[in-house]
RNA sequence: GGUCGCGUAGCUCAACUGGCAGAGCAAUUGACUCUUAAUCAAUAGGUUGUAGGUUCGAUUCCUACCGCGAUCACCA
């Protein structure tokens, strides 16, 4: 049967609700228990009367008994009901009695109440005195016995994955315990928790590609936070000595398995220490989430078992670099001498720098052989623009990245503090057109006149709170552990008929157009395309494809709701001539690999 | 963004080399007072992701688009 025609069948039944004079949507239950509590204190609650409430996941009529399956928060226990032995259909009580059960559907929310019991097979049960329907469903759900399978629906729709494989709702209830026992481990060892803001005037505090938005009131461009770190370090230049942010992310770059656009890290700062307390803090703060959200040390992580009961090596990432290759990087004094040891390992991919070159070594035969616990650190001054040097050899900072079965899992360093030092670190690296492009991030000017009031001496961790639930819950796709994952938005031809969705307006979910500069003057002349608002943005993309630069534009800011992308030619001109009054703000150009 | 793969009933899956699109569950109707993937009988359910093309004939072959996945690049 199809989709609109099974809903048509409860949207019936909802109306013969409605004729027996019960409320197929009531606002309250009247739940004494929760299932869990019955069946793990039968023993206490036998012949009592409770009532349970939840999603009716199973239904077994026959003749005139009938068994179900509730399943609420807790978990999910049977209740039997027996014609003649409950109440029958009652407008006022709200009840629905058994003559009444072919309105029942399984997904249901129901609402049962009896006494506890067993049946004759000895299964723990409410035996029913009345039944309720707290709120009728008109979709059915899939398959109790095949489940769900289809990738693509548990992702957009999470829920009914996790309501029909309720084995999938653990991982996600372990996660919500390690926030927790991450905020208690802090606040026991006096740190402060603050929010930070989301929306940034300035990114910084790391080195990636934005989200830009916009803010009407104050008409200006504002950033989605790549980084919360420069707040934290207001807040200890404030007096707050220990501070941490579990802050949201957001990095417009790739999607892949240990990849989301929009990710949590934890970050903290803490004022009179350096780094080696961070590292201790971080073995500390991962032993104690292993235990107090798990219960245990050991974990399987990518096929490897992983023990956070042992203490976490501490490796020098030029030793590191020396013991996988032979090659010793702090010999090395030129930047052809280090292209040329990459070279002799395969690597074929110049480096600008002695120390670029040791972290591409680094990345390329290190990294992945990571699979216990390590700490590797002492990482070259060129690519840690805000890390202290260190005093044995400046060439190298006081910083530290964790791996995990092959996985980073948090860069953490000794914060420079140095104002003059910094802004001359930052003037060297920054580069006016690799603006937004994720090299580097502009100028604080604004932080850096925060650290002339003097910074104290301080450190911080970075955790990516992602990879830390896929190490702990077994999961090997980050989508796996962010219940609402970034999905492109669909409606699908089904809803466009249920909802009588008018295709103008669907247009209004499409996100992107691809047209030829011939169709796109074509659409802006039927007046397809027009202005939502009074401005327009336009960024040139300039491609390059083996060699063969092309060059598209893409102008958000047109009726669809998405971006317009434009091949083949300029249209600023074309835009300015058929509608005179907008404004068109141009973006500089924005460099794509092909 | 590149490359490769996938998309069939509400769900899970069939359909050989291009030849009448099928089954189980769910749904509807009926039987059944201890089932738990309840059972039994009957009925109904499809624009094979969308739009084109090749062909006497397309779920199958070709092109484009949409969505998802894998992988590479960038990045954490």
């Amino acid at each position: 049967m199809p989709l609109a025609t099974l809903r048509g069948v409860r949207l019936e039944k909802i109306a013969s609700l409605r004729e027996l004079g019960l409320n197929p949507f009531p606002a309250k239950s009247n739940r004494t228990h929760m299932t869990a509590e019955v069946t793990g204190n039968y023993d206490a609650l036998e012949g009592q009367t409770a009532t349970v409430a939840g999603r009716l996941m199973s239904w077994r009529k026959m003749g005139g008994m009938a068994f179900g399956n509730v399943q609420d928060q807790s978990g999910n226990m049977q209740i039997a009901l027996r014609r003649g032995e409950m109440q029958g259909t009652d407008a006022a009580a709200g009840t629905l009695g058994f003559e009444n059960f072919n309105l029942l559907d399984v997904g249901d929310i129901v609402e049962c109440t009896g006494k506890v019991g067993k049946t004759k097979t000895g299964e723990m049960s409410i035996i029913a005195d009345s039944l309720r329907i707290l709120t009728k469903s008109l979709r059915a759900f899939p398959d109790k016995h095949f489940g769900i399978k289809d990738r693509e629906i548990i992702l957009r729709k999470r829920y009914i994955d996790t309501t029909v494989n309720p084995e999938n709702r653990v991982h996600f209830e372990q996660i919500s315990q390690m926030l927790f026992q991450i905020r208690r481990f802090f606040n026991e060892r006096g740190f402060l928790e603050f929010n930070t803001p989301i929306i940034q005037s300035q990114y910084g505090g790391g080195t990636a590609k934005p989200f830009i938005t916009h803010v009407n009131a104050l008409s200006t461009d504002m950033y989605l936070a790549i980084s919360h770190e420069l707040y934290l370090k207001r807040l200890i230049t404030a007096g707050f000595d220990k501070v941490f942010v579990i802050g949201r992310h957001f990095r417009n770059e790739g999607i892949d398995r240990s990849h989301h656009p929009e990710f949590v890290m934890l970050e903290t700062m803490t004022a009179y220490e350096n780094y080696e307390y961070n590292m201790q803090l971080i073995e500390d703060l991962f032993r104690h989430i292993a235990t107090s959200v798990f219960d245990r040390t050991v974990f399987q992580v990518k096929g490897h078992e992983v023990d956070f009961a042992k203490v976490w090596p501490r490796v020098l990432m030029t030793d590191a670099v020396l013991e996988a290759t032979g090659i010793d990087f702090k010999a090395i004094t030129s930047v052809d001498e280090a292209n040329e040891k990459l070279a002799s390992l395969g690597i074929n991919d110049p480096q600008p720098s002695v120390g670029n070159a040791l972290v591409r070594a680094f990345e390329e035969k290190v990294e992945k052989t990571l699979i216990q616990p390590t700490f590797i650190y002492g990482h070259p001054i060129e690519i840690s623009p805000l890390a202290k040097p260190m005093q044995s050899d400046p060439r190298y900072v006081e910083r530290f990245e964790i791996f995990i079965a092959g996985m980073e899992c948090g860069d953490n360093w000794s914060e420079q503090n140095d104002p003059v030092q910094l802004l001359a670190t930052w003037k060297k690296a920054f580069k006016p057109e690799d603006r937004d492009e994720g090299e580097f991030h502009p100028l604080d000017y604004d932080f850096v006149e925060m650290l002339e009031h003097a910074m104290p001496p301080t450190t911080g961790i970075g955790p990516g709170l992602e990879r830390m639930a896929m190490i702990f819950t077994g999961q090997e796709d980050i989508y796996d552990v962010i219940y609402f994952p970034m999905m492109k938005p669909l409606l699908s031809e089904v809803n466009k008929v249920i909802y009588d969705v008018k295709d103008e307006e669907a247009q209004n979910v499409k996100v992107d157009l691809l047209l030829t500069a011939e169709e796109f003057a074509a659409w802006l002349k039927q007046g397809k395309l027009k202005p939502r608002g009074g401005a327009l943005a336009l960024t040139p993309v300039e491609t390059d494809w083996e060699g063969n630069k092309l060059k598209h534009y893409e102008i958000t800011g047109l009726s669809n709701g998405g971006k317009v992308t434009v091949r083949g030619a300029d249209v600023s001109v074309l835009i300015a001539e058929t509608f005179p009054g907008i404004e068109v703000k141009t973006r500089p150009v924005r460099k794509a690999n092909g």
